[in-house]
DNA sequence: TTATTGCTATTGGTCAGACCATTACGGATA
DNA sequence: TATCCGTAATGGTCTGACCAATAGCAATAA
């Protein structure tokens, strides 16, 4: 046989940049902070057109590996980073929109990451960490009356959590499930039965969840969160799938 | 004030498009398997380059979340997709390998995950599940003197686990976990001590995993897998050290 | 001497226009 | 009726140009 590696299409161009930048990166010649060559260099040494340069930049940039910015000298240029909160947001977020990941099985994961989370916060967290907490438990008392508010300082408690376990991975994860539930979740709100019950439930919840975790009792923390991820879900899963075939049916007429 | 919500830049002309894009998906306009209007046509559209159409375009492909292919009629032309496989295990490979993402923030939701899927492959494991479970095993006995191939087999089994599991988004997560460490772990096997020992020892933890799983015993599958993760991990981490702190000092020469 | 000003080069951001390769579709032809 | 070929549509790529922001330096003024 001849070449059996050998791919039927020969990279094309902006996958040629991409494969430069992602080789060295991989192989730790570059790092946070360095500069790559200027788009025209890159181009010139590549063999290919500025535009494909751009489009491989663009992509890592998507995914926080690159930074671009204007200019002459040392600040100017593309440099990089790693700021991979933003993009796994986005990422997450289109493909729960998809119906790729079914929303039952990031609520899965969810629980999985929160749990660890939770055992985690308990054994690491600093005076600072509950502070956090409990601002946000504080804004979300506040805010009870303004649904998308409300739901921001949910998240920020959840988050602050994540943060207090040290884990980075875990946290943005979190942050992006987080945020991937966003829109599905006011818009669930928007249709609750009774929000006032569900805010009192939701606020009980919250306040077991802090005192396990002040406490040192991981093992309490693990199962709290749990079982509040679940009960808040049970609670809004029904009105989630009538708005959710409702759409669907709009969009068919 | 005046328009406290005004961005001082006017979104970038891709940016343009990439809102236009998202924000069709996340209101269920765009769903997969339909097209987006050519690229000549969007540029008109937003009053923007097709260089910038192209940008975003990419940036969205890049995320498994578009997919372009050219030629006339309906097969040619953008596409709403979602597979966001690949764009999982590029994205967490770069970001470990920029050591955002600490290798054992990663080791450690690795766990949380793959208990995870233990306990639900546990419950929902079909036989072909379990077939896949049993060849990868096989794979390995038959590998066991080439470190690549090992590793290969090695992740097919902890893959059909995920995927006996049936959550998505875990079976994802898991995949690109383990890419995303593939190199770091092939390198540490080259300097590993007892490279037969490893393998003994290894292949106990899997059967035992298997055997767990099949028997229907979802608590001592979680556990086993979580022993087996980390008493591999325990093994290896000292050599990876050593290659991390080498690497380094090699670059500052 | 020191501080300010303004010019210039560099760099990413954007655009316009061209050409190529691939593909589907339909009409012409056998 | 079946085959073949031209044509149009589409993404892939390149070239070359200009803009906007920025830094650094040189000329100038205090």
């Amino acid at each position: 046989m001849i070449s059996p590696d050998q791919p039927a299409s020969p990279l094309r161009a902006y996958e040629v940049v991409l494969a430069w930048v992602e080789s060295r990166i991989l192989a730790g010649e570059l790092r946070v902070g360095d500069q790559l060559p200027p788009e025209r260099e890159l181009a010139r040494l590549l063999e290919v057109s500025r535009s494909a340069v751009r489009e491989a930049v663009r992509t890592l940039a998507a995914q926080g590996v690159l930074r671009s910015s204007v200019g002459a000298g040392g600040a100017g240029g593309t440099t990089v980073t790693a700021v991979p909160a933003d993009a796994l947001v986005r990422f997450l977020r289109l493909h729960v929109a998809l119906a790729n990941f079914p929303i039952d099985d990031v609520i899965e994961a969810r629980i999985s990451l929160e749990r660890l989370s939770a055992r985690l916060a308990t054994l690491h967290a600093r005076a600072s960490d509950l502070a956090a907490m409990r601002e946000a438990l504080t804004a979300m008392d506040r805010a009870s009356d303004d649904k998308a508010r409300y739901n921001d300082a949910d998240t920020a408690f959840h988050v602050a959590i994540a943060g207090a376990a040290g884990n980075r991975l875990v946290a943005d994860m979190t942050v992006a499930i987080r945020e991937s539930m966003r829109l599905p979740l006011l818009d669930a709100f928007r249709y609750v039965g009774d929000w006032a019950d569900l805010v009192a439930g939701l606020r009980e919840q919250h306040h077991a969840i802090y005192a396990a975790i002040q406490a040192g009792d991981a093992d309490r923390a693990e199962d709290v969160v749990e079982q509040h991820i679940r009960s808040a879900w049970n609670t809004l899963a029904p009105t989630y799938d009538v708005l959710r075939a409702h759409s669907r049916t709009e969009d068919m007429k």
